[in-house]
Formats: structure tokens, sequence, C-alpha cells
DNA sequence: TTGTATGCGTTATCAA
DNA sequence: TTGATAACGCATACAA
């Protein structure tokens, strides 16, 4: 390993000259600089991030904590866009990344703040932590910047990041009364995250708006899986044969919703309509088309990473940043 | 931040007890050992990796050098199923991982071996680099270990792990003989990749086997692109109307040769077979769903980590890991 | 413009 | 079983 030592050596120079010439200071004179530049890059000199960060306090890594790179849940590829997004913006800042997960997190039993702490990070952008995990609390109550990316909750240093994701839910629903249906059932995420709240919100409010009677038995939840939503909606196509529209909040849902529509024999968009909720990749090629609120997974994680840096320099933010979303008409909707 | 030195000064002993103590060696007594570590928690101690890191010449994390990140590439999953794998893996020694992308390197104009250096990482995990990249020939003429996915290349200190490509589709092309087809043109991806190559000889393999003659017209390279091969299936079926089945590399590209033959008002799969490769979850959801070769890329990447490490260790290992695939029936493939 | 000295937090060597 | 001390590679306050 070539260290400045050696560098100062060869150039029969001191290790303080060759540390300021290779940072490019003001206060190093043109000659010396080129000179120990040049034998850097001859003898191979990397600058050992280990100590940098070590003298410096800190170590231009972004954490991203997220609930878990899990081998199915990936099926959606909205982790891999955020992921895409903030590797994008951390290279434009000359940023590394540091992934940490729930999964790493409770098997060291090891906090996100700890992560941070021991990798001397500046901050982080939270995706898909449970609001009652102890170690996201925590994280809250530290001072360190994060970037709350689908989650609405106050932290002592914290902003949120998403879409409308109720003016988003309404729009949907309201696309639906405008192609006459009126039973129109939910299919809704964990009941306790707080978008499944507000896509929740965003479907009542296009009901009462168009003087449609809001029926519990038509709001079911099937925690974001393909599988649980196959179930629930077999059940409540079963039992509610009125029903004439579905809307899911999640696409992976709607696959699930489209699978048991087309189990009990019955049409889409013929029969059932069907409006969904991200645009994965997946509900492009479903067949019908999808009809899905669009999101932008990659610009969310680039914004919220972009976010995360202002924070950690000091600079003011926005405490709510609200991206655009929107309706992508496909296949899935007929009129009645 | 809470160092060795102020649990030292608190219990009144010396930093050198304390950090033996925490790092629970032998000849430390009992009694002062859990006095530490009471302390220790007490004040929320957290290890400097940096710290540890420079002192110890090493920094426990695996890197993993990909192509990249990128927006749109990620809609096949397989890079994101490679990482889980990883993480997991990761997780279960407790390593680190710390992901690099060729986009990153272009950008900072920095090789993998430098990125390597500067973090003290012992190894890496390559795939998706192109075998013309310098860096990459860099890398393999280092002396860090690196394990290959998907990449036939020797280096000083490396390892390569895949499917057997060759045989995984002889048998792709098998099936579509055994289904009574002959003309069996084959969409390729780029040309110079080793799986191409591997895949090409599989194709190759199984016509001679049965006497069917192998036309170079009926093979194209579609550079593992859905939209070129979309196009390119296009002109290739009006060309050569006699075509009955296609064999895709990816099933990206198969995707891409589905809508083709839609497109020119053929169904799939009485008019045209298909099958493709890889197994990606769209393959699933596809109509018809693809018959396909499917690879575990969760489980490659989490053996390619497991050979790294041990190659970090000095323990052998096989020059080259073959991983099991399988055909899926599914039904993209009809018998004429 | 350059050099000396110090310290970042940790582990390792050696002596007690 | 414990402690004093040096060292890892780098950046910086201060002196020259």
């Amino acid at each position: 390993m070539v260290t400045i030592k050696d560098i100062a050596k060869k150039a029969g120079i001191s290790v303080t000259t060759v540390s300021r010439a290779l940072n490019d200071y003001y206060d190093v004179s043109p000659t010396t600089k080129a000179l120990i530049q040049s034998i850097a890059k001859e003898m191979g000199y990397v600058p050992n991030r280990s100590a940098q960060s070590l003298v410096k306090q800190k170590s231009n890594t972004l954490a991203i904590i997220l609930s878990g790179l899990e081998k199915e849940g990936g099926k959606d590829n909205i982790v891999y866009g955020m992921l895409s997004g903030m590797y994008a913006f951390a290279e434009t800042v000359n940023y590394e990344v540091a992934l940490f997960t729930t999964s790493t997190a409770q098997q060291k039993k090891k906090s996100y703040v700890q992560f941070c702490k021991e990798h001397n990070i500046g901050g982080a952008v939270v995706n898909g932590i449970r609001t009652d995990d102890p170690f996201f609390e925590e994280l809250l109550h530290s001072d360190l910047p994060c970037v709350l990316i689908d989650v609405f909750m106050e932290g002592k240093n914290t902003c949120n990041i998403s879409i409308d994701n109720v003016k988003a839910s309404q729009q949907a629903v309201e696309y639906l009364i405008k192609n006459n249906h009126k039973n129109i059932a939910m299919i809704n995420g964990r009941k306790e995250a707080s978008v499944s709240v507000e896509r929740q919100k965003g479907y009542i409010n296009a009901l009462t708006a168009s003087g449609i009677e809001v029926k519990g038995d038509y709001l079911v939840y099937a925690d974001y899986l393909e599988e649980t939503a196959y179930e629930k909606t077999k059940e409540l196509i079963k039992k509610f044969p009125e029903i004439t529209a579905l809307f899911c909040a999640s696409d992976m849902m709607a696959l699930g919703s489209i699978r048991a529509i087309k189990n009990c024999g019955l049409c889409i968009p013929q029969d059932i309509s069907v409006v969904g909720f991200d645009n994965i990749p997946l509900s492009a090629y479903s067949t019908p088309a999808l009809t899905t609120i669009s999101q932008d997974f990659y610009f969310m994680g680039y914004e919220a990473s972009r976010q995360l840096l202002k924070m950690i320099n000091n600079e003011p933010v926005k405490k709510n940043v609200f991206l655009k979303h929107k309706l992508l008409e496909r296949d899935s909707v007929a009129m009645i």
C-alpha cells in the first residue's frame, strides 16, 4: 500500500505538503503540486478512506435503510428503483451509499443509529420500515438527518417525501366513477401503513364527492401481498357480485386480484374493472395491461438523497416534499 | 461520540483492557469484562469502523462490482436478485457489502482496484462488466480475489460461477425439437458476451445432434434488449415464414419477440413457439406464460459471495462453479 | 510556501 | 490479568 508518507519520501518533502497538494490546496506552489501529483499517480497512490474518515470525523456516505432486500419481495422493482436513484444522486456529489436493512439489524441486533455512527454517516434515507420498529423510534429521536419515503412521522431532524397519495387515489377512483362505476371496492394494504391510510382517504373522498355510499364491506386489507389479494378478492366478488370495479392500493395486489377475477370466470375489464397503484414493470405486461397510478421511484430515491444531503449540510429543506404522479390509462378499466 | 477512552476513564482501567474486554478476549477477568461491557452499553458505545479498519488493515467488507443500477435496466430483476443473495450471505458472516458500478467508475475515473484499496476491501464479486473494460483488466491482473458471475475470464486470483449455459440452452432447444420443431431460430444477446457464446453453442449442439441443419440466417443478435429483439424478430419472421420456434437468450428479449409475433398477427404458441432464458418475474406474468430456463440469481449471488470469502481467507475453491438450472415448461411452446 | 507536531479511535506488542 | 506505548494513514493548527 502506497501512503502519502511514501510519496513524501520519494519527493523529498513533508507529508503535510503532500497531503495538501493531493487535496489541491491553494497554498502549494504549482511546481510541487504537479510534482507530487505525478509521483502519486506513478506510484499508484490511493487515499485510504478509513484514515480520512477517522481524521475528518465524517465519511461522505449516505445511509439507506430498508426493510430488506428480500428474495421474493423485489418483484415489484420498487426498491430497486429507489436504490438506483439514490446511487445516481450520490454519484453526482461524489458520495457513497451504505445500505442497511432491518433483517441485518435484527440479526446483528444493531440499531440504525448505531450503524450510522459506526460508519461516520451523516444521515439516512428510510423506506419500508415499520413505524413500530424500536430502532426506527430511536432514529427519529436522534439528531441524525433522515428523509422518510412514504412514511409520515415527525422526528427531531426529519423530512418526508412521497407523492400525494390522497389525491392520487382519489383520482384513480374518480376515473372509475367517470366510467359509470358505482360499486367500487378497495383492496388496501397494511392497515397501519401511512400510505394505506392516505390511499383509503382518497378512495372515500372520491366516493362521497360523487354521492356514492361508502360501504365498509367493500374495503379489505391484503397486506400489499399478491397472494392475499388473490384470496380476498375471491371472497369479495363472491360475496358481492354487484361489484364492478376494484381499486387496489398496489399493482402487486392488483395482479393478485386480476388472477382471482379470471379464476372466477369473469373478464377484465368487461365484468370487473381494476385500477392499480405504482406502475411497476409487471403492470405493463399483464393481460390486460393495468391502468394504474404511476410513481417514479427512481426520482423518489434521487430526490430523497438530494434532500438528505441538504439536511446534512444544514441547508433549509421543506418538511414535506410531494412528487408528481399520474394516472396511466391502460386496458383494465371499461365504461359501463 | 463515546470512545473506548471514555469507557476506560469511567471504569478506571486502561484502554487496552477495555478494547480486549469489548472484543471478548480470553485474557480479561470475567469481572472486569462484565463491568466494561455494562458501562459500554450504558454509555451507548459504538465501535468506530474507520478506526478499526485503519488499524487492522482490513474492513470486513465484500465489494460487488456491477455494470450499473440503471433506471430501466432493472426490469429483469436479475441484479436485484444477486444483490439480495449477496447481502444475505454477508449478513451470515457479519460482513458488509460495498456496491460499486461502472457508471460510478467512469464518472469518478476511479478503477475497481482503487475502490477496493480505498476501502480496505478484500475481494470482489463481479457481474455484467464488459470484458474489454480496462478497469476490469486491471482487476483481473491484481491480487484481489474475484468471483466472476457469468463471465469466463482467467485472472490472477479469480474463479467463475454460473449455470452450465451450454447444457441449459441445449436442453431448451432439444425441448423444442421434441415438440417437432425443425425451423428454430435463435435470438442471441451481445455477440461478445461469454454467456452468449455458450448459449449459442448449446443451440447448435442441439440442432446438430438431431441432424437439423444450422442456418446462419436463423441466428440474430439483439443485445439482450427487449426493443431490439422486437425489431429483429419482426424482420426474421417476415423473411423466414417457415420458422416455427424461437429460442431467446434472455426472457427480456423473449418478451420483445412475443410482442413482435403478436404484432404480426401470429399466435403463440400455435403459430410460433418461444423459449426464453432466465425465468425473470415478468416471464410468469406474460401472456402466454413463458417457457424458459430457470436460474436462481439469489442463490448465484449468495454462492458467489460465499466463494469470495473463502478466497479471501485463502481457503481452496473450485475454479469453476456450476449452479443448477431447470427448464420451466409453461405455455409458450406447442407441439406441431 | 513549506514543515513540525498532534490527534482521530482502535488494536497489537511488549512488559509488568 | 493488566497497562503503557506505538502504530495504522491522513488532515490540520501552528510555526517557520
